[in-house]
Formats: C-alpha cells, structure tokens, sequence
RNA sequence: UCCUCGAUAGCUCAGCUGGUUAGAGCGAGUGACUGUUAAUCACUAGGUCCCUGGUUCGAGCCCAGGUCGGGGAGCCA
C-alpha cells in the first residue's frame, strides 16, 4: 500500500509505512506528514479516538522517524494529494533523534557533505523522478528505433584525446584509464549492428568547478552507420523532442514541484534552429541579431537588472531588520522575518557572484576570436536567445576531435556538431560525421601527437567495409539539469563525483 | 593552473574606524495550548570566531603563509 494509491481506498482503512517528514503537534493533535517514497499524506492522531498509547507514540515521532500508520483514508482537498488518514494505530519502527537537515536554508557545502540524507528531501525526491523517466525515455527511443544497445569498456588502454584528464589506475600491473568516451568502440559495434547506442558512466579528470562538470557522468552515445551529419541532426532533434516530451507527460506533479517553467520545454515541438559556425560567432559578436534579440545588448540589460535587483534586495533586508529590532514583535514574527532575511542574503550573494561573472562573459563575448572553440561563457551569451535548443554545425577541424569528418565542401571545417540547450544552458550534445579516409585519420592522429600502434584496431575499421557514419554523445547529467532547469549538475545524479567531492 | 568571493553556535547569518563578558533567528530540550500547513508563549542548554605565525597595551576584525569551500576561466557532455 502505498501513499499515490491512496485515491483507490477512499474511507477504507489502509496500512502505510514511511517516514515523518514534518510534524505539528497541539494539545491532544498530532499531525504527522508521512514520507513513503511515493508521495506525502498528512496523518492526524487525534487523543479523542485512538488508544493512548498509540497517542503517546504519535508524540514521540520526530523528524525522519520511521513508522507505520494504520488508519482511514479521508478525502480533503486541501492537503497535498488530496487526502488525510485519520489514524487509529500506530507502530514505531525506528526513532531517529537530531535529524540534520531542518526545514530553512542551507548551504551547499552542509548538503553535499548530507547528500545521502537530502536525497529524502521533497525537490531531490522530485528531481531523481524526473532523472528516471528521462532514463526510461533515452532506452525507449533508441529500442523504437531499432538501435541495439552495447556497452563500450570502462578500463581502456589508450586516450582518444589526451591524458591530463584521465584518471589512471592500475590494471594488473600496467596503466589503464577509466574510459571518457566509449566513442571509438562505438563504432566498431555500428559496423557489426548497424545502428547501437551505450549507456553508461564517463570518467574526466578535469580540474573543473563550474555548474556543468562532474568527475563522474553518465553519457548516452549513439552511432550510426550510412549515418552523414544531416541525418546526426535530425536524429538529435527527434531523439531531445521524444524524451522531453515523456517527462512532460509523466512528471506534470514533480516539474511543479521544483517550479519548473513548463512552457519552454512545451516548445520542444519546434523545429531546432541549425546554425553554422560561422553564422553563430555572428551572433555571439553581436554583429546579428537573432528572436529580436542581440546578444551583446541582451546582456548589458541583464547586467542592469543584476545591479538594481541586488539594491532592491539589500532595501528590503535593511528593511526586515529595521522591523525585528523594534520591540514589542512577536516571537513567531520575528522568526518569520528573520528566514526571510536568511533567504534574500543568499539571493543577494548569487546576485553579486552575477554581477561579477557577467562583465567577463561579455568582454569574452565581445572579443571572440573567429577560429576558437566556444567556451562556457559564449554558450551562455548564445543560448539565452531562444527558447529551444539550437544546434551548431560545420566547426573549425582545428578546434575538434580527430575523427570528425572534414567537410567535403570547404577543408576548413569539419562536420561536428554541438546542441545546446537554451535558457543559457549550452552544450548538451557533441557528435558529428566520421572521418572515413584512412590517410586523413593517419595524418591527423600524428598531428594530435597519439601513438598510432594503440588505434591500428580503429583504423582497421576503415580498411574493412568503410562506410559513411556518425553520432553524437548526450550528457545525461546536463539534459537533466537543463529539463529541470537547476542551477548546477550536482543535484541531478545521486551521489556526484566532483573535483573536491568523493564523499558521501 | 589562473581569477574572484568566503570560513563566527547543530544550521543560516550579524558583529561598526581593532576596545571589557561574541549576538540573533531557526533547530534541540522542558513546560503551557483541541486542526496545524516554516508566524502561539515562557524558560534552558549550545562557541578552539578554519589553522600557523606576525603587528599591537589589546585581534573575530589588520598583515603574511596555509587548509577547506562557493562562483568563474581554460577543458569539456
């Protein structure tokens, strides 16, 4: 029996088993918030109808403690899911004393070091949920589609693009890497099965504390074969619209939960914007204005309301406390007052970070350099300009990885692809056409300076049966964050690996 | 690796140009309250002011070096 259940059993009596996520009590009331798992259901032990010892019990209850409640199931519209149980036994199971996180503001740092008690809390529970459908959603599509799915290892002995981010370990004696890529296996399974994908964890050893990096990541890579970089984009597009639109189908309750705006992932029926490099760096320079938008000027004004949000904030704190220091408040007034304080301290503090990233973001912006690779702040400046994600195509060879296919158009370029997510957000996806000539791949691993003897097998792949493929890689991780619209990757995997975070 | 902000009670934060005994709210504990949704009241217990050294009659506050954390750059999904 569970609490999402509940609407079945209306005026019958159920047994449930849960935690206490929040409790009040007066003189002869207890109301008890249980916490099953599957959703929250207000519970009242009232001193007039049940045993006095069940009574006593319900007193006992704290945070966190877990119980079981049997009792009727009575339809009240204003509680959270619509019902309340009226208990009439009650068994305690375990009684937890001082539980750590309380009902305010913490820091990130406080909850991190928590993270396996936070995960209970209403917007984590909520978060994980939409993280599982999305999961769900990926295997789905690829399943509909025909894709096998196979997995690439996880130990490897060679790097596909460098070794400074590489977290080595020992392999019976010898070095062996913890994979950052199951790409180029990737594609010797597409020429076995054609169509496949993998799905699992990514390791990077970049020394990198920014909201979208994680040491540790789970990374979806599909790849193709008889696939050009065409059918890559319009895979990508159908591929983001379908599990979007399964968490917008599924997870309605816990997207409102995290005041997720639904509208903008409600625009993923819209075509995806596909800009070239070239017309891109246009935007991000300012030189093109794009939804009516310029970029440049986008930001400036963003900076504005930065500097006059932080004044209106600072008022209003001075204000509050103005307010406490007069005598004579009431003591719940005063706490009121104070949380409320406590929360426009830690706006203002994001407000200032704010106010200091975006003068780099725009000089950066400002001084692009045609020929570079974007970097975090370019994507952010990019994609605040729409409203669904853009893909970006036909880059620099320079700037990309080896084994992108160089554009049979213009040799400058070569046929990778980045989608980013909009809302600021950025790259989500990479991939791209393969290179398919045998003396171009040669020529550009000596160029990357890679030791050939460790990619003969990859190369093989072009002596036997070459054929026109491609993929992409999806970064689990920031698909969540963006759907969910988090301000940091952290909150969207169970237990993130970070640079500084092993623990819990 | 670089830039930047920070570390004071279990938690979130005040603490003035350096000045006696370091404060508030929340949480916890005790008692009072018959329906609450972070707003009832009273009382109680909570501190190595991150570490090391320096300046000073005097350091939570100033200086130097470290440690840890937040944000960003580079790199990337």
């Amino acid at each position: 029996m569970y609490i999402k259940d509940l609407s079945k059993f209306e005026n019958q009596l159920v047994t449930l088993k849960g935690w206490v996520a929040n409790k009040r009590e007066s003189k002869g009331l207890v109301f008890i918030v249980l916490r099953d798992g599957t959703g929250l259901c207000q519970c009242v032990a009232d001193a007039n109808n049940i045993d006095e010892s069940y009574f006593n019990d319900a007193r006992k209850t704290t945070l966190e403690t877990s119980i079981s409640i049997t009792g009727k199931v009575i339809k009240d519209e204003k509680q959270i899911g619509g019902y309340e149980i009226a208990i009439t036994e009650l068994e305690l199971i375990q009684v937890a004393t001082d539980y750590p996180i309380a009902k305010k503001e913490h820091g990130v740092e406080f909850l991190m070091d928590h993270r396996h008690l936070w995960l209970r809390s209403q917007r984590q529970w909520a978060i994980m949920r939409i993280r599982n459908t999305i999961t769900f959603a990926i295997h789905k599509f690829f399943q509909q589609e025909g894709f096998i799915q196979m997995d690439a290892p996880l130990f490897t002995g060679n790097a596909v693009e460098g070794t400074s981010t590489l977290f080595e370990t020992d392999f019976y004696g010898d070095p062996a890497y913890l994979s950052q890529s199951g790409q180029l296996y990737g594609e010797a399974m597409a020429m076995a099965h054609n169509k496949i994908y993998t799905f699992g964890p990514t390791f990077r050893a970049e020394k990198s504390k920014t909201r979208r990096h994680l040491s540790e990541f789970w990374m979806i890579e599909p790849e193709m074969a008889f696939h050009d970089i065409f059918d890559n984009m319009d895979l990508i597009e159908r591929f983001l619209r379908a599990v979007v639109l399964d968490v917008l189908a599924n997870n309605k309750p816990e997207l409102a939960m995290i005041e997720r705006d639904i509208s903008i992932l409600e625009n993923i029926t819209k075509p995806f914007p596909r800009l070239t490099y070239d017309e891109a760096v246009k935007i991000i320079k300012g030189e093109v204005d794009v939804n009516n938008k310029n970029a440049i000027v986008s930001l400036e004004e963003e900076l504005t309301s930065v500097v006059n949000r932080i004044s209106e904030v600072e008022a209003e704190i001075k204000e509050r406390e103005d307010k406490i220091k007069v005598p004579g408040m009431k003591k719940g007034e005063i706490g009121f007052n104070q949380a409320k304080i406590d929360k426009l301290k830690h706006e203002l503090n994001e407000l200032e970070e704010q106010s200091r990233n975006i003068p780099q973001w725009l000089s950066s912006a400002r001084n692009f350099e045609y020929g570079n690779d974007f970097g975090g702040s370019d994507e952010t400046v990019l994609t605040r300009l729409f409203d669904v994600p853009i893909m970006v195509y036909n880059w620099p060879h320079e700037v990309k990885a080896f084994y992108l296919k160089r554009d049979p158009e213009n040799s400058k370029f070569a046929r990778g692809v980045d989608t980013l997510a909009p809302e600021g957000y950025g790259e989500i996806v990479g991939g791209g056409e393969r290179e398919t000539d045998l003396d171009l791949l040669i020529g550009k691993i000596n160029e990357h300076g890679l030791p050939m003897e460790a990619f003969e097998w990859y190369l093989d792949l072009r002596r036997y049966g070459s054929v026109p493929h491609a993929g992409f890689g999806l970064g689990l991780e920031r698909l969540v964050a963006w759907v969910c619209k988090l301000p940091h990757v952290r909150e969207t995997i169970p237990f993130p690996r970070m640079y500084g975070r092993l623990k819990p």
